[in-house]
RNA sequence: GGACCGGUAGUUCAAUCGGUUAGAGCGCCAGCCUGUCACGCUGGAAGUUGCGAGUUCGAGUCUCGUCCGGUCCGCCA
């Protein structure tokens, strides 16, 4: 059909005779003659009809955009000034001797830009449409490459790709299950896959030593610019190996992807920080090291204060925290520190405390209570000086981090303080094990149930609320990329666990019994992690959005214009299910 | 479940304080054009202003509802 792609033809190819196929980019008819631009995923070649061929020139010139067509034509080199250095064929044309119309397009829905001028709705609609736009199917290309440096990276090092079943039992810890009805058993279903997590320890049960998966994974949780209804993990589960071990295989895949991608080499191994030193200095558990301003420890400062919120703080056993920006004092207007008053509230806080170190003086609204003197030495002690803006907050741990690691964020961002010139990794350890569940009143796993707590605070009896986990997340600019854990191997270990998590005997055999069963029967000790490979190739494609990286994704009501999913069933596939419909049933899908 | 932003020719946008026949670029159609590469020039067609109510002499513009898209909070072990 072609016996060559559109991105191949270089000078040394001149005189050859060549087959080209592909879409019709753009036509220049100059009357005289014409010039064709064709496209395919490899590139684009100049293809000229000359007037030596009146027809075949009056056939160019009929041609629609975006029609599919192959020519057959003699590779030219150009003339010096003719050449288009902005393409890798710019050195040749191809001069057609025939034409050929292989599907005459119509006019498209929207026109193929290099930006995206067209909207996200039009555009995911005719996704095929826009994955023509090379600047779209570069992330795809991405995507590949990216997986195939995985698949050989984890097989050298010894790991065998398994796979799992898409339909499985639906678990009541965690998210949503999106769910199927059973034909053939009335009134049961199954889930699709949250993550493989139990799978792949039974696959350790079963001796498969060292195993991974690209597998998808299904979440009925809203989405978000970067989280869709159904994703891929890369999954990886390894026996007789612990924290190191899992966190060694996983820089291994980190360093071949830099290495292939970038073509850059990964320092190893990458820093470590406790959960607890995450908080503290940056406020989240995926802190981003690319912005140089820490959180300031000001806790002993709020008793003495004199301002009822700080000092109800310190009555209640809350924190005092402060963020430092240099020299942003002057950049903060009135409008500026209401916008971000309003972001706090967004937040779920009461508001934060903006002061502005300015030439002539400290400019805060509390003065009025703590004293021109406690504002200062507190603002000494938290390393400010004159020209900087301090953002105070006080009260409960948790929401303090939650503010001030916002507003680092947002105010780093906003004002091109983020060190982009390198990705910045790092672990992040010693999570707490469980987390207060407010609604349900009981403590849920933080991580996951099979998650292996510290062994010695176990042992001693720890309380739930200061137990750690010995979970472990993988970060890189802010974003947790990987997450995993040492996992429970051992029967009585895992009973206590759910237990703690409220979890009957009788509901555990019942929910995990089938996993309780096997670790009766000789389970080795494992651990493992699960890498969110979309977000993977989003940094590494430097795009903020999920949809990019994905051929065919979901809107945000995860829904699919482009065939209209989730749609309505015919009544008789409801009957086979058992099912019936509560309330009206939609007319047409959502799209 | 909540907050905010957006929806006007095929498409991207404009339309002053609510006021005459809703404009422009690209695309499309017709014609011209021998070195373009976002070719150029001339002319033309093209509109249920997302949908439904309301206010008004008069609504693209104001109000309410609703649908769709997006960002965020909740949620996402």
């Amino acid at each position: 059909m072609r016996s060559h792609t559109c991105g191949e033809l270089r000078g040394s190819d001149d005189g050859a005779r060549v087959l080209l196929a592909g879409w019709v980019n753009r036509v220049r008819n100059m009357g005289g003659f014409c010039f064709l631009d064709l496209r395919d995923r490899h590139g684009m070649t100049q293809v000229v009809f000359e007037p030596e061929n009146a027809e075949l020139l009056e056939a160019a010139g009929r041609l629609h955009m975006e029609s599919v067509i192959r020519i057959q034509g003699v590779v030219r080199r150009r003339p010096g000034a003719m050449t288009n250095a902005e393409l890798p064929t710019g050195e040749v044309e191809v001069v057609a001797t025939e034409l050929e119309l292989l599907s005459r397009a119509e006019v498209l829905p929207f026109t193929l830009e290099v930006e995206d001028t067209a909207s996200e709705d039009l555009r995911l609609k005719y996704r095929y449409l826009d994955l023509r736009r090379p600047v779209k199917a570069r992330y795809l290309h991405l995507r590949h490459r990216m997986a195939q440096a995985v698949r050989r990276t984890l097989d050298n090092l010894g790991f065998l790709e398994v796979e799992t079943p898409v339909l499985m039992k639906s678990t009541p810890e965690g998210a949503r299950d999106y769910l199927v009805p059973s034909r053939i058993h009335p009134g049961s279903f199954y889930a699709l896959p949250q993550s493989p997590q139990t799978y792949k320890q039974l696959l350790m049960v079963a001796g498969f030593d060292r195993y991974f998966q690209i597998v998808k994974c299904f979440r009925d949780e809203d989405l978000r610019s970067d989280r869709q209804p159904e994703f891929t993990q890369i999954d990886i589960e390894l026996s007789f190996g612990d924290e190191g071990d899992v966190q060694g295989v996983a820089e291994a895949v980190m360093a071949a992807l830099f290495h292939d991608v970038k073509g850059e080499e990964l320092s190893l191994p990458l820093p470590r920080m406790t959960w607890r030193e995450a908080m503290d200095r940056y406020g989240v558990d995926k802190p981003d090291l690319r912005v140089p301003v820490e959180i300031q420890r000001l806790d002993h400062r709020a008793a003495g204060s004199a301002f009822s919120v700080f000092e109800q703080a310190a009555a209640s056993g809350g924190v005092l925290r402060a963020l430092v920006f240099k020299g942003l004092a002057a950049e903060f207007s009135r409008k500026k520190i209401d916008a971000l008053q309003d972001y706090t509230r967004h937040l779920g806080g009461q508001g934060v405390v903006a002061v502005r170190w300015t030439e002539e003086g400290i400019n805060s609204p509390i003065h009025k209570f703590t004293g021109e003197e406690w504002m200062e030495a507190t603002l000494v002690e938290a390393g400010a000086s004159q020209g900087d803006l301090v953002i105070l907050a006080a009260g409960d741990f948790r929401l303090v981090c939650k503010l001030l690691g916002n507003i680092r964020l947002r105010v780093a961002r906003e004002h091109g303080l983020v060190q982009t010139e390198r990705h910045r990794l790092l672990w992040v350890t010693d999570f707490p094990m469980f987390e207060y569940d407010e609604e349900e009143d009981r403590w849920a796993a933080a991580h996951h149930p099979f998650t292996q707590p510290n062994r010695e605070q176990f042992e001693a009896g720890v309380s739930p609320a200061e137990l750690l986990s010995r979970g472990y997340d993988l970060v890189m600019d802010g974003q947790e990329i990987a997450g995993g854990s040492v996992r429970i191997h051992e029967r009585d270990m895992q009973a206590k666990v759910f237990t703690m998590l409220g979890i009957s005997d009788e509901e555990a055999r019942e929910k995990f019994g089938f996993l309780l069963d096997a670790f009766r029967y000789g389970t080795p000790p494992h651990a493992g992690c699960a890498f969110g490979f979309d977000r993977l190739v989003m940094i590494f494609g430097e795009t903020e959005n999920i949809r990019d990286v994905i051929a065919f994704p979901k809107t945000n009501r995860a829904a699919s214009p482009m065939d209209g999913c989730p749609g309505p069933v015919d009544e008789r596939q409801l009957t086979e299910l058992h099912l019936s419909i509560r309330g009206a049933r939609p007319e047409s899908g959502p799209a």
